[in-house]
RNA sequence: GGCCCCAUGGUCAAGUGGUCAAGACGUCGCCCUCUCACGGCGAAAUCAGGAGUUCGACUCUCCUUGGGGUCACCA
């Protein structure tokens, strides 16, 4: 082959939404193509009108854009080999196909759809796949019944001895008997064609150079092959994608949870996480240790070697970690931005702190969506009770925590400015005047502040993110739970 | 079941004939510490089995076992 051009192209059916599965393989030919300097085209692929889910499409692009995975050539940005859907382009597959039937690579059939072959006591066998019944049938007769108007479909003629072979660039040289190949519909009888057919014929016509999907079409690809040498077209590079699995090691699917990326975007995985929790699913860079790749980075390491054979398990472990990691990352502002999202409706007409608040929950945060739960006990008195107060290490329980609280609470009221630094500063003069130990002092302070035995943050934090009033009221409701203990 | 593919710790994986077999997630322990996290340090844990080839196999070959994919007028 030579050194032509790289050239992939993202083929999705318009049939709902995005698969991790569909997904990764977009990352993969994006990667391809761009760690080669080719050109990523988009292609749609309509062919089932049954499957057909409207509005699909928007998902598909929408998806690649919050991704980056941006496309030189496709159905909304035109392009030479246009057009990019392949409900648009009938026409031409009819024509390819007639093409094959008169140089007798294929037949029209007439079968009915689905005809489950059946022995002479008229149980089904064990064969699977057509019995090439319409295959003999004259090419008169055939012509004959296509006039009449009788309904029928295009399939490929499949050589019956001899054998096929092809070079993956992943899984190397694969080769299979042609008795063992089925004689595939081309062309259905409502006049589309199949994947079976449009892919190769697209995918050529479109200078596709390498053909990248996921592993479960490596075995159809002895077919694809024989019709590229049948149209005497140039075989492309193929590159098969180890299968995403689920925990329980079976193709990942909708009973493995959520599989969708708006699934996972929803749940509160950023996308950037995403794509490079996927970008591992199947490929390593080699040698280095580095785990935390942009797109950018990803564009100028990924190559084709890297590639595993082994089926990859999406491990939701990993994908939280990694979610966590770029959560840190996060510039403080975009952060915030984030959290006031989650915590704005949780908080309702309650005032809170929202830069303490994200600054607390930056470093604990592991899906945006756990959010409104860690930070229920600030937007709810929780109930009290008396093991809130209890820390064995710190020697402290009810008792104690009363004490501490009624000592303390009369200073906190006379803080002159409700700041980190004031608070901090009150404390620390009531810790050494009254000789209190600070695992006395912040325990019950911030048990009594929270009513919730673990908190993110601590006693100070919790005391800015609810403000001089609120802390201050509720410190007197806990004070009075504590007197009557 | 036929055909095809795969096989390093629980998971993702580096490795390409000679390594004490990287690293990460998860798990466990310790440190830090007002709780929880973050962070730091450390630990346990892997070459499916059997024959070969070779002076020497995780690396090459074969077989076994196990797993997966595919056998649609779906892609």
């Amino acid at each position: 082959m030579t050194a032509k051009r790289i050239k992939t192209r993202f083929a999705p059916s318009p049939t709902g939404m995005m698969h991790i599965g569909n997904l990764r393989s977009a990352l993969y030919e994006y990667l391809i193509a761009r760690s080669g300097s080719g050109d990523f085209i988009l292609r749609i692929e309509d062919t089932d009108r049954e499957r057909y889910v409207e509005g699909a499409v928007d998902v598909i692009y929408r998806t690649l854009r919050t991704c980056g995975l941006d496309h030189d050539e496709g159905p909304d940005i035109g392009g030479p080999h246009g057009p990019y859907t392949q409900s648009e382009r009938l026409p031409l597959y009819g024509r390819y196909a007639r093409m094959l039937i008169e140089q007798g690579d294929a037949y029209p059939c007439f079968c009915p759809p689905g005809r489950v072959d059946r022995d002479e006591e008229g149980q089904e066998t064990e064969t699977f796949g057509y019995d090439r019944r319409c295959r003999g049938i004259a090419r008169e007769e055939a012509a004959g019944r296509m006039q009449a108007g009788e309904s029928y479909v295009i399939r490929q003629k499949m050589p019956l001895e001899g054998e096929t072979s092809f070079t993956d660039d992943v899984y190397g040289t694969i080769t299979v008997m042609n008795k063992e190949l089925e004689d595939q519909i081309l062309l259905k009888s409502d006049g589309y064609p199949t994947y079976n057919f449009a892919n190769v014929v697209d995918d050529h016509l479109m200078e596709v150079s390498h053909i990248v999907r996921g592993s479960e079409y490596l075995s159809s690809t002895p077919k694809y092959v024989l019709l590229y040498q049948a149209f005497g077209w140039e075989i492309p590079h193929f590159v098969h994608l180890p299968l995403i699995v689920g925990e329980d090691g079976k193709k990942l699917s909708k009973r493995h949870g959520s599989t969708g990326f708006d699934d996972l975007v929803e749940k509160g995985y950023l996308p950037r996480a995403i794509v490079n929790m996927i970008a591992f699913l199947g490929w390593a860079p080699g040698g280095e240790t580095q785990e935390i790749f942009s797109l950018k980075e990803l564009e100028e390491r990924f190559h084709i070697e890297g590639i595993n054979k082994a089926p990859a398990v999406f491990s939701y472990d990993k994908l939280n970690w990694m979610n966590e990691q770029y959560i840190r990352a996060l510039p403080f502002e975009d952060w915030k931005g984030m959290v006031a999202t989650e915590a704005l409706p949780a908080f309702g007409d309650q005032a809170f702190d929202l830069d303490m608040l994200a600054r607390v929950l930056q470093p604990r945060v592991t899906r945006l969506s756990d959010i409104p739960d860690m930070i229920r006990f600030l937007t709810e008195r929780l109930p009290l009770s008396a093991e809130l107060f209890y820390n064995k290490k710190a020697k402290l329980d009810a008792g104690r925590a009363k004490e501490v609280l009624e000592a303390v609470k009369p200073r906190l009221s006379a803080v002159p400015a409700w700041t980190e630094e004031a608070i901090l500063d009150v404390l620390e003069t009531a810790g050494s005047e009254l000789d209190i130990k600070k695992g006395q002092l912040m325990g019950a302070l911030r048990a009594g502040l929270a009513a919730q035995q673990v908190t993110p943050g601590g006693a100070i934090e919790t005391a800015i993110i609810l403000g001089r009033e609120e802390s201050l009221e509720r410190l007197e409701r806990t004070l009075e739970f504590l007197r009557e203990a």
